[in-house]
RNA sequence: GGGCGUUUAGCUCAGCUGGGAGAGCGCUACCCUUACAAGGUAGAUGUCGGCGGUUCGAUCCCGUCAACGCCCACCA
């Protein structure tokens, strides 16, 4: 065997495994027992300007865990990668590209060209994250990659748009929408970020026509005064009810505009008068809306004001604002000005303050659909996990609004409507060049206008297996893979991605996309402050990888996400867990020599000696407990499950308790030992693959029988009737509290833990009694002890001796090259106090007769030997204690 | 303004349906003991945010206050 490292390497292992893997088809879909239904998950697809950082990094360690586990477990799994195109995020990209590079506008280059330098841009850089996702382990079926403008997305995108074109869903419509003007696009509800703004409350009068009044109203943008069409008071407000149905002027415009009555009008707001601007404020829309008014756009796409407003025309909103100001201040109709803290909404994609404005777009009605996708949350049809999460969903599918689903971008799913230029007829085709379906004339002009990004991603869970193409999905396995077992994603995309997976999966399968939807944490620093380029606090998987391999960051991602909303993640911890891979691997170190000859996993249950049934029986349970918290998302404990066990169980005891074993000459035992440290060891190996997939890899070819392959595809351990020992387990447990406290004792008392001394046992518990006989020769090597007697307690005692009293048992160190008693002695006292303490709480539980009549009997019973325990206790104590009076 | 979440050891967090407060890291002391110093052994540390209630019993349930964080809605 070859010489094995003092200190586990990562690099250059992980990449050989992944290719290994990736060469012999282990990410495949492939049913090793064929009772298991398959397991299917949909990677979030990343943006195609994307670069990876730890918020991927944790979604996919989850989701690579869930998908190995599943494998191992027999399932047939499918994990399906993809790519989003973003349309507005590469479409700037690309626009600062070819400015810089070739100082033109897309404009400049027009529509096929720019479209073809999107398209060579996504060649070169789209596969770099990607490659990236290789080096966190992830164990996707390569082939299943879709981007979401493929030939096949694109079907489904037309199919979809088609279908509900036709049924009157998706409609277009004047309506006021949020308008970029940096994009020059229509973006939807979702994307508009609000901020908080430091802005001025202007005061402004505004005459009442063929009257001497005026009105003072109230507005923070002053330069929409161009656009009012109405002046509105509530209509319960006594002070301007008589000035209801006369006119009012507009400021440098000279407008008239009615005065009207309308119920969203807050009195106490402002000044109670509300200036109406239905073309740029979405309340004032609906006033206008209700009450019938004209709409008046004052600004252009970039922004500026139009020749609607001539004294500012072509300024930016902001220069119009101070010039509006000044123009007012001239005419004497500036009233006041005031500071006025509020949010404003920006562009989350340009950061541009966002204008709403009232234009020609294309929406989706999602009443109907927005119902079912609440319902089937409801009836867990698909369940949110945590469960909490809901609450965000129902939130904006309570409340659907109408989706603006048209972009005025280039990079996209092109709108496939078509205006007849004969007939002027309007129609919705999946063809490329359909011909009019009124008048049959040929020539025909498509809607220049792109959809949102959600649209196609929305589909994604249906598109990614072929549909609506009946071959590919045929070919893809579409009946058996939709909908998919779990969504792995973070809580910002719940309505922008979940929702809209929900409402289109139902709507075309009347099936929901995904059973579950585990939301996962969000990656944070040490200190819980989000990671950001301008803080400086950004961690790089990439260089983490490098630094500390990939199996440690996976292991710190895992153990640190169950149900939490954020993880800190401290440099620190990921030392730690490096440490614990270093750990396995040196294990390992240590077993090897012996399992030269450990070749047959068949282990006789018979003949196992009481510490092989107790690392077996304990093992078993980490068995069962881990993999329930798999499947139930809770990474944490089935992560530290594993920890606990590997590190206290299998290396601190059973390892050091079999050195002597392996040590001897006795063949039969030391071959059975080995068999069980290599079997053990393989199950731990497997239990851990799924979380560090890497190391356990490396480390199965020096366990796996020659008939075994990967790890990769083992069967997963299942929980082993056969393996249940409580009575060895219980004993070990005393065991080890017997050696922990001689230990202790020693330490209390300033002796060297390397020094054997003499110790004396008592105990009243003649199995006890027995198993500490038995376990003399270990007792002696783990607590470093010259003899160990053990005596029932009723007689005799050593005189002087330091103790210490567990359950059932009291431990003496005879007091001869003892340093220090006074020590000694004080530790007593503390104990005694505490111990006094203890029973006194309890003591008084079972004086308390209420206690007695309404607790539980098991209850009860156990606060009677909790009692009669501390007394024991307590008494030991105190007959030490009177040694040295 | 509406909603949600958090508050437990120095730090980061676990604590399932109420029944004697936990982990990791850090810290202290002693150890280079032949797998591992990226190690070993032992140890210390908590009015479980405040107040009130329900209960025989509350970190857990209810009410209330406070601090912090997030989301949504209002650009008068």
């Amino acid at each position: 065997m070859q010489e094995i490292s003092k200190t586990y390497d990562p690099n250059g292992v992980e990449d050989k495994w992944y290719k290994v893997w990736e060469e012999k088809g282990c990410f495949k879909p492939v049913a090793r027992d064929k009772t298991k239904p398959p397991y299917v998950i949909l990677m979030p697809p990343p943006n195609v300007t994307g670069k990876l950082h730890m918020g991927h990094a944790l979604d996919h360690t989850v989701q690579d865990i869930l998908i190995r586990f599943k494998r191992m477990q027999g399932h047939e799994t499918l994990w399906i990668p993809g790519q989003d195109h973003a349309g507005i995020a590469t479409q700037a990209k690309v626009e600062q590209k070819i400015f810089a590079e070739q100082g033109k506008s897309k404009h400049d280059l027009g529509r096929d060209k720019f479209l073809e330098e999107v398209w060579a841009w996504k060649e070169e850089y789209g596969g770099h994250i990607l490659n990236q996702f290789k080096k966190l382990g992830d164990s996707c079926d390569w082939d299943y990659f879709t981007f979401t403008m493929d030939d096949g997305p694109s079907a489904a995108v037309k199919r979809f748009f088609v279908d509900l074109f036709n049924e009157g869903l998706i409609y277009q419509s004047d309506y006021i929408i949020n308008w970029d003007p940096v994009l020059q696009s229509a973006i939807s509800d979702a994307e508009v970020e609000h901020k908080e703004a430091q802005g001025k409350f202007y005061h402004i009068h505004y005459r009442v026509k063929d009257s001497n009044q005026v009105l003072e109203i109230a507005t923070t943008r002053p330069e929409t005064l161009f656009g009012d069409t109405a002046v509105a008071v509530n209509p319960n407000d006594d002070r301007f009810e008589h000035l209801i149905g006369k006119s009012a002027i507009i400021p440098l415009s000279g407008r008239e505009v009615p005065i009207i009555a309308d119920p969203h009008v807050d009195m106490e707001v402002g000044t109670g008068c509300l200036k109406v601007t239905p073309g740029h404020d979405f309340n004032d829309y609906e006033i206008g809306k209700r009450c019938e008014l004209p709409i008046i756009n004052i600004l252009n796409k970039d922004g500026t004001l139009n020749d609607n407003a001539p004294q500012v025309e072509g300024l930016s909103t902001k220069e119009a604002r101070k010039k509006t100001v000044q123009l007012l201040e001239e005419a004497n109709q500036l009233v006041k000005v005031e500071d006025h803290t509020h949010q404003v909404g920006h562009s989350q994609r340009s950061g541009a303050v966002v204008e709403p404005m009232v234009s020609k777009q294309w929406f989706i009605n999602t009443d109907e659909m927005a119902k079912r996708s609440v319902s089937d949350v409801e009836t867990e049809a698909m369940k949110f996990v945590p469960k909490g999460w809901e609450n965000t969903y129902f939130s904006y599918q309570k409340n659907p609004r109408p989706w603006c689903i048209s972009r005025q971008l280039w990079w996209g799913h092109q709108i496939p409507v078509f205006t007849c230029n004969s007939c002027d007829h309007q129609f919705a085709s999946e063809e490329e060049t359909p011909v009019c379906v009124k008048c049959n004339h040929k020539e025909v002009t498509q809607d220049p206008d792109v959809l949102d990004t959600w649209f196609s991603s929305g589909l994604f869970p249906l598109s990614t297996l072929g549909w609506p193409n009946p071959e590919k999905m045929k070919e893809k396995g579409f009946d058996r893979f939709y909908p998919s077992n779990v969504l792995v994603t973070g809580f910002d995309i719940i309505f922008f991605w979940v929702a809209r997976m929900m409402m289109m999966g139902v709507k075309v399968t009347d099936k929901v996309p995904f059973n579950d939807t585990y939301i996962h944490a969000i990656v944070r620093d040490k200190d819980g402050k989000k990671m950001s380029k301008s803080l400086g606090n950004v961690i790089d998987p990439l260089e983490l990888i490098k630094e500390t391999g990939c199996d440690a960051m996976r292991f710190t991602l895992a153990v640190s996400s169950g149900y939490n909303r954020n993880i800190n993640l401290d440099p620190a911890k990921i030392e730690g867990y490096r440490n614990f891979v270093n750990k396995i691997w040196n294990a390992f170190r240590f077993i090897s020599p012996y399992l030269e000859n450990a070749t047959d996993e068949a282990i006789d249950v018979a003949d196992l000696h009481h510490h092989e049934k107790w690392i077996l029986s304990e093992l078993n349970d980490v068995v069962k407990s881990v993999t329930e918290k798999f499947d139930d998302y809770r990474f944490d404990e089935a992560c530290s499950t594993i920890y606990q066990f590997v590190y206290e169980k299998y290396c601190s005891w059973f390892i050091e308790l079999s050195k002597g074993v392996l040590n001897s000459n006795n063949e039969s035992l030391k071959a059975q030992r080995a068999n069980v440290l290599r079997y053990c060891f393989r199950q731990i190996v497997k239990l851990l693959h799924p979380v560090t997939p890497f190391i356990t890899e490396e480390l199965w070819q020096f366990l796996k029988r020659e008939d075994e392959d990967l790890i990769v595809i083992q069967e997963y351990p299942k929980f082993n009737t056969e393996h249940v020992f409580n009575s060895d387990v219980q004993n070990m447990e005393k065991f080890i509290e017997i050696v922990t406290s001689i230990r202790n004792l020693k330490n209390t008392v300033n002796i060297s833990p390397k020094e054997e001394i003499e110790v004396r046992l008592f105990t009243d518990d003649e199995g006890l009694a027995k198993y500490f006989y038995q376990s003399r020769g270990f007792l002696k090597e783990l607590a470093k002890v010259k003899a160990g007697k053990i005596k029932d307690k009723s007689i005799e005692r050593p005189a002087k001796s330091v103790m210490k009293a567990t359950t059932h048992t009291e431990i003496f160190l005879p007091l001869d090259g003892v340093i220090d008693i006074n020590v000694f002695v004080e530790k007593l006292k503390r104990d005694k106090e505490k111990t006094e303490k203890e029973f006194q709480k309890v003591d008084k539980k079972l004086k308390n007769p209420k206690f007695m009549e309404n607790a539980p009997d098991d209850i009860v019973e156990k606060v009677r030997a909790e009692a009669s325990e501390f007394e024991e206790k307590l008494k030991s104590i105190e007959n030490s204690l009177e040694n040295f009076q």
